[in-house]
DNA sequence: CTGGCCACCATTTTT
DNA sequence: TGGTGGCCAG
């Protein structure tokens, strides 16, 4: 079955003059000039993935198909940037009216106009995963469970277990039974609190991350006349990293797709790692069973790494049963044999990574072309160590994301309150900040607000006031809503905090009435002048440090044109270095320290992977069952498809334990033993450096 | 009830 | 390391 392209008639073709077979090897090509119609292309590790797509985008407006036709799905954050920054450079414009994000942030832009029919307001907050167990707990307050005489699973235990089952669409009792059979009889206690969250949620106005999945899918199948405009909106839809999309994700594609049917999803079954939060790789495996007219296309053309690396990841992944067949062939020159490097201590094989480093700088590379990659953040602690006392400049992908830290909630929690005051998250940080103010108290303060708030009608609340005339039936609960309902709700306050609390009801009033209102950066620098600073002051040891966060966090802010924008942004990204950081300059050279993770979909010349001993990588919890031993194997093979001219594996012998329990021995990496000896050389530090 | 103090804990990965 | 939970005084 052969489709053509349908060319709108109101929208001419943009030109672009792409001679795609010059641009393009013939798999990418073919790729990109597919026909209509459902797609897969199995991309391998630097194969030209997002180049692929990039064009892909580009062809479809040559064939006429107008940019708001187009939706762009990708994973992360960092890929979504990269796609539409690569797309723009390509049509040499930007395209405002392409759909291109991450899922998370796609659903919101869509629950946001839709919101209403959820039961929720536009102005929604977003949780993070702080919020939502605390959220939790507040749910399990409620339920009066013994937590004590029945060994209750805590807030996080059961966020997870309420996440796990939306993402892979099982039931409680199901996720309970195949994953916390130790809490198989509390299943009917855990629904109740899962039930309980889904209301507090809705009466707070606040969804958690799995809230902009779930719910989007619910309003799709819900609201067939909202299904039918997206469907209808959508004629092309394009996956980028398919193969870590879980079933809530790919029943959205199907839904959204099962109009046209025009869907390409790109992914490299090799490269799934996100299994452990409910990615399904069977979605990319079964893919051409759920679309029986789908063309298959491969891009096997490695144009990263040298044959020697890339003869090391096929190696590495070899032993993985379950994947597609594929073959990956270099495109480079051979290069350097991939090296081994067995240390006796962790302090050894940080010094031997330096060392290494500086040598290669000598020889000409760029620091900002190194990298070293880890299972997990700890692993680099001697790293970090090792290269500050040699003055090597690095920078580090922490586990501690911006927005997470205190001293930025707490002046979030601020401006959410502001933009929604059924935000009970956010009123009980802040009324907590107060002295002499705890959980009862701010319990209390909570229910008492509610009530005042609710006085005030409620076509005077939120964007309606808004559109009021300041000259017309202006009173003071018009404009300063938040303001005047915690005025009312003074009496539940204790003594001891009347003070604070005459000055936290004036700044939310500033804040709540122009000039500052709805301006951000104004919004927080007010919230530090007024009194927020002091706060710092008296309990952060490092006040310098967290007022420069939130100071970068007001210069961040300006970029939104409206506040919502902006605590949406704030919620979805992971962390704000990652979103302001310019094209590494060569003056501020640094090497990388980074997580495997977090370094997917990035290249290196050189890669240092360190820590490969048993029990780190692959990490212990993950060798329970079958499945995680292969993803860990897979989570090596994505480090070793880094690296494009040089590679080293190192391992310690000896490993300090945590709480100076003394030395371990180490067993190396059972993986290594995979790899054939000839694919590597093995450097023997004694003979190199003298450190021992 | 709040908040300070202490001891203990356990460290995977992210939207 | 730093965050968190328990305990106790005010």
């Amino acid at each position: 079955m052969s489709r053509e392209y349908v060319l709108h008639p109101f929208n001419a073709p943009v030109e672009l003059h792409v001679d795609y077979a010059r641009e393009l090897n013939e798999q990418q090509h073919a790729a990109v000039t597919a026909p209509p119609g459902p797609s897969l292309v199995i991309a391998g590790a630097g194969s030209g993935k997002t180049r692929t797509l990039t064009f892909r985008v580009g062809f479809l407006l040559e064939q006429g198909i107008p940019a708001d036709r187009i939706l762009l799905l990708t994973f992360t954050n960092k890929a979504a940037r990269e796609m539409m920054r690569r797309v723009s450079d390509l049509l040499g414009q930007d395209l405002p009216s392409l759909w291109g994000g991450t899922f998370h942030s796609i659903g919101n832009r869509i629950l946001r106009q839709h919101a209403p029919l959820l039961g929720y307001q536009r102005d929604f907050s977003i949780m993070d995963r702080e919020d939502a167990k605390d959220l939790v707990d507040a749910c399990v307050a409620e339920a009066e469970i013994d937590v004590k005489a029945t060994r209750f699973p805590k807030a996080d235990v059961l966020a997870d277990i309420f996440s796990l089952g939306l993402n892979t669409q099982r039931s409680i009792p199901e996720v309970l039974a195949q994953e916390y059979d130790y809490f198989e009889n509390l299943a009917p206690q855990i629904a109740d609190i899962k039930e309980r969250y889904i209301l507090r949620k809705k009466s707070t106005n606040a969804m958690d991350f799995d809230d902009l999945l779930e719910l989007w899918l619910k309003l799709l199948k819900e609201h067939p006349e909202v299904r039918e405009h997206y469907q209808r909106r959508f004629q092309f839809i394009l996956v980028d990293e398919y193969q870590d999309t879980n079933a809530l994700q790919s029943e959205l594609i199907d839904l959204l797709a099962a109009r046209h049917h025009n869907v390409m999803v790109v992914g490299d079954d090799a490269q799934s790692i996100y299994a452990w939060r409910g990615a399904n790789f069977q979605n990319i495996i079964k893919f051409p069973e759920r679309y029986s007219e789908a063309r298959v296309y491969k891009i096997e053309t490695n144009y990263r790494s040298t044959p020697e690396i890339l003869n090391l990841a096929n190696a590495a992944i070899s032993a993985n049963v379950k994947q597609f067949e594929k073959q990956l062939t270099p495109a480079r020159k051979s290069g350097l044999k991939p090296v081994l490097v067995p240390c006796m201590t962790a302090s050894e094989q940080a010094s031997f990574v330096a060392q290494r480093m500086l040598e290669l700088r000598e020889e000409g590379v760029n620091m900002n072309q190194m990298a070293v990659l880890y299972r997990s953040h700890f692993h680099a602690l001697e790293l970090q160590l090792e290269l500050t006392r040699r003055n090597i400049p690095f920078s580090i992908t922490s586990g501690i994301r911006f927005f997470e830290q205190a001293h930025i909630k707490d002046v979030a929690a601020y401006i959410k309150l502001v933009n929604n005051p059924r935000d009970e998250l956010a009123f009980k940080r802040l009324v907590q900040l107060l002295p002499g103010v705890g959980g009862k108290g701010a319990d209390k303060l909570w229910a008492r607000f509610q009530s005042a708030f609710k006085v005030i009608p409620e076509n005077l609340q939120a964007d309606a006031r808004d559109t009021l005339l300041p000259s017309e039936t202006s009173t003071k609960a018009d404009r300063n809503p938040v303001a005047t309902a915690l005025q009312a709700s003074a009496s539940a306050v204790p003594k001891k905090t009347a003070v604070a609390w005459a000055q936290f009801v004036a700044t939310i009033s500033q804040l709540e009435t122009e000039p500052v209102r709805g301006k951000t950066d104004k919004m927080i620098r007010l919230i530090v002048e007024a009194g927020y600073d002091e706060h710092l002051q008296e309990n952060y040891a490092n006040y310098r440090n967290r007022l420069d966060d939130i100071e970068q966090l007001a210069l961040f802010a300006q970029q939104f044109s409206t506040t919502e924008e902006f605590l949406a942004q704030l919620a979805l990204l992971s962390n704000l270095e990652a979103e302001t950081d310019e094209p590494a300059n060569n003056d501020n050279e640094q090497v990388k320290l980074s997580t495997i993770h977090q370094a997917k979909g990035l290249e290196f010349d050189v890669v240092f992977i360190i820590m490969l001993c048993d029990g780190l990588f692959p990490s212990a919890r993950s060798l329970d069952t079958a499945e995680g031993e292969e993803e860990e194997r897979r989570l090596l093979y994505v480090a070793i498809t880094r690296a494009r001219n040089e590679l080293y594996l190192s391992y310690p012998l000896i490993r300090m334990m945590p709480g100076g329990s003394g030395d371990a021995m180490q067993q190396p990496s059972r993986f290594l033993s995979e790899l054939p000896k000839e694919s590597l050389d093995e450097w023997n530090l004694k003979t190199i450096n003298p450190y021992g």
